[in-house]
DNA sequence: AATCCCTACAACCGCGGGTTT
DNA sequence: AAAACCCGCGGTTGTAGGGAT
C-alpha cells in the first residue's frame, strides 16, 4: 500500500514547539476541536503535519495532563502493571490517570526500569538466601524512599522553571474542576459555523447529516461553547486574537505570516467562507470532508 | 571557564489496525 | 476486494540542562 509521504520527506517544521505554535494548536482545538489531524494544521495555520499536532496535544498541551513529579503510588501501579502487560504504555497509561503513554514510557526507562532490576535483584539474592520476603516488598525498598525525597525537592525546582506562563494563564481562573471535567474532545466536533448551518436548517437529510445533527444538537457540543462564553475561562486566546462580544461568530483570524507560501491555500472569498478565513474551495473539494458531508452543502 | 558526560524527556519515525471509498 | 487514508502505538532519537572533571 502506497503511503502518503509524512512531514520528514516535506517542507513542514519538525523539532521542538514554540510557544507560539502551542498557542495556535490551543487556540484552534479549544474552537474547533481536532476534527481532522491531517487537515488540522493548515486550518490553525501551523506549518507542521497533523502527526506532530497530535502529538503535541496528547502529550503536552490538552486538559487533563498532569505534569510533575510520580507519586509512590504511580509508580507502584506502572511497575505492577508493567510486570503484567510488558511495554503496552497505552493500556498502562489507562490507569494512570492524567498521565501519557509517551510519559509513563519515559519515566520507566529514566527512573523505573532500573529501580526494578536493582530489586529483582536484591529480591533473587534474599530468595537465595533462604528469605520469605514477598515480591512486592521491593516498594520498601530504600531507593524508592530517597527518590521521593529528591522528588519533593525537584517539585519546586519545576515551579521555578516552568516557562509555560500562557498555560498557567489559562489555567488560573478556571474553576477548580476543570480537570477533571468532561472534556469537550469526547465529541467529534465539525467547526462551529457547520454546526450552525446544520442547527439552522440549511442541511439536507442524509445519514451523514443525521449524524452531525445529532452531534450538533447534544447537550455537550453546546454546553462546552456556552461554558467558555459564561466563564470567559481562555485568556490565552487573548493573545492570538481579540475578544469580543461575538467572539464564538467571528471568523476565526490567525497570523499565516511564518506559514511558507506554497503551504497556504488561497483564501476564499467571505461569500465562500463556510467555516474559516482559511477555507479554500480546492482544498474542501479534496477534503474527505467534503467527501462526507458535501450532500449537506448542495 | 571550558569541556565532557550523563540524564531526562520531548519529539520523531515506522508500522499496524481500522475505516472509508 | 483493494486502495487510500487516518489514527494510535511503541521504539528510537535528538537535545537541553546539569553535574563532574
Amino acid at each position: 500500500m502506497v503511503r502518503t509521504p509524512s512531514c520528514e520527506k516535506s517542507e513542514l517544521k519538525k523539532g521542538t514547539w514554540t510557544p507560539e505554535e502551542d498557542r495556535k494548536l490551543m487556540a484552534y482545538i479549544t474552537r474547533y476541536g481536532c476534527w481532522n489531524w491531517r487537515q488540522l494544521p493548515r486550518f490553525a495555520g501551523l506549518a507542521r503535519c497533523g502527526k506532530s499536532c497530535r502529538l503535541r496535544w496528547m502529550n503536552y498541551l490538552r486538559p487533563n495532563i498532569k505534569r510533575g513529579n510520580y507519586t509512590r503510588e504511580e509508580e507502584d501501579t506502572i511497575i505492577r502493571l508493567h510486570e503484567k502487560l510488558g511495554n503496552r504504555w497505552s493500556i498502562i497509561a489507562s490507569h494512570l490517570p492524567g498521565r501519557t503513554d509517551n510519559e509513563i514510557k519515559n519515566h520507566w526507562h529514566t527512573n523505573l526500569k532500573k529501580r526494578f532490576r536493582k530489586n529483582e535483584v536484591t529480591l533473587t539474592k534474599s530468595i537465595d538466601s533462604g528469605s520469605n520476603q514477598d515480591r512486592d516488598t521491593f516498594q520498601n525498598d530504600d531507593s524508592v524512599t530517597s527518590d521521593h525525597t529528591t522528588a519533593t525537592t525537584n517539585e519546586n525546582l519545576l515551579k521555578d522553571q516552568d516557562d509555560f506562563d500562557f498555560v498557567d494563564a489559562y489555567t488560573e481562573t478556571v474553576n477548580e474542576n476543570i480537570w477533571t471535567e468532561t472534556y469537550m474532545d469526547d465529541i467529534s466536533y465539525a467547526p462551529i459555523e457547520i454546526m450552525q448551518n446544520i442547527v439552522n436548517g440549511s442541511s439536507q437529510g442524509s445519514d451523514t447529516t443525521e449524524t452531525l445533527n445529532a452531534c450538533a444538537l447534544s447537550p455537550q457540543s453546546f454546553s462546552s461553547e456556552s461554558l467558555v462564553k459564561e466563564n470567559d475561562h481562555f485568556a490565552f486566546l487573548e493573545a492570538t486574537q481579540p475578544t469580543s462580544e461575538n467572539f464564538w461568530t467571528e471568523p476565526y483570524v490567525v497570523d499565516l505570516s511564518h506559514v511558507p507560501n506554497e503551504l497556504l491555500a488561497p483564501l476564499a472569498t467571505e461569500s465562500d467562507d463556510y467555516f474559516s478565513p482559511l477555507y479554500d474551495a480546492d482544498l474542501w473539494n479534496q477534503s474527505n470532508l467534503h467527501d462526507s458531508q458535501n450532500s449537506f452543502f448542495q
